[in-house]
DNA sequence: CTGTATCCCGTCAGATACTG
DNA sequence: CAGTATCTGACGGGATACAG
């Protein structure tokens, strides 16, 4: 329970030690999932994709203010870990295309939510921001 | 469309410029909302709150391999982006509680997602990163 | 066009020590 | 108990130059 489902909460309310929200197993992967994916540039590169293939220079212009550098890296580290596809096409002007595999595409659901929520709330993000930053 | 919804296939199977999947407009706060929630331990210390308030040290030991420096840092960070609330407590021995705030609420939903399909996928993408290393 | 390599700087983040 | 301060090493990430 904890976080994955739970829902009696007699174990729970009766003491906050018990469940200990995430059983510090998960912790472990869960850290390797964000590292690899909660970084600057992942998730707005499988947003980025969402729609179908891209090229380096589409996805260079899409992302916006990515470097190179930053794009080849990322790109290269969500190719090893099975979450896009490198096609490159061995023709006169080399053209290499990226897209999403199945197993990103359940993740790109979930991105798909957060960007939905960012969008929903970042005013009223910006709004306690200000007034934090204001009043302190 | 774009990411935000759409569905058919046509109009984005047809061409893939039209579109250009997030229009630039979203991705600046989108990186707020990334660089904000996105780091290393807000997600993992909003996922902890999820059975209710915690203290200081409950919340240390709950996320495990967290530095003081880091989670008073984003500790603040989150209060200061009204995702979480700070109840200090003027007692003799000081004590102080973080709870989640409605605004978290529906992020958190979206972080239990982000779990969900970590802890599905995760030895998958650990095989294709593995094979990753190997095959290089 | 599609990258890779290098330099270089700023920030992240841990360890440790100290305060209210 | 609940933090803050400082020092330090590691990494992120941009600019530029170069290569296939």
């Amino acid at each position: 329970m904890c976080v994955m489902e739970h829902a009696g909460g007699s174990a729970a309310a009766a003491s906050r030690g018990p469940c200990a929200a995430i059983p510090a197993d998960q912790m472990a992967f869960i850290r390797q999932i964000l590292d690899g994916v909660g970084d600057k540039w992942s998730m707005l590169i499988i947003a980025a994709l969402a729609d179908g293939a891209l090229r380096y220079t589409d996805l260079q212009h899409d992302v916006s203010g990515i470097s190179q550098r930053m794009l080849s890296h990322t790109l290269r580290q969500l190719q090893q870990d099975g979450l896009i596809t490198r096609t490159a096409y061995a023709e006169v002007p080399p053209r290499v295309e990226y897209t999403l595999t199945p197993l990103s595409r359940g993740l790109l659901d979930i991105v798909k939510q957060l960007i939905g929520w960012a969008s929903d709330h970042h005013d009223e993000i910006r709004a306690h921001r200000d007034h934090a930053t204001a009043g302190s």
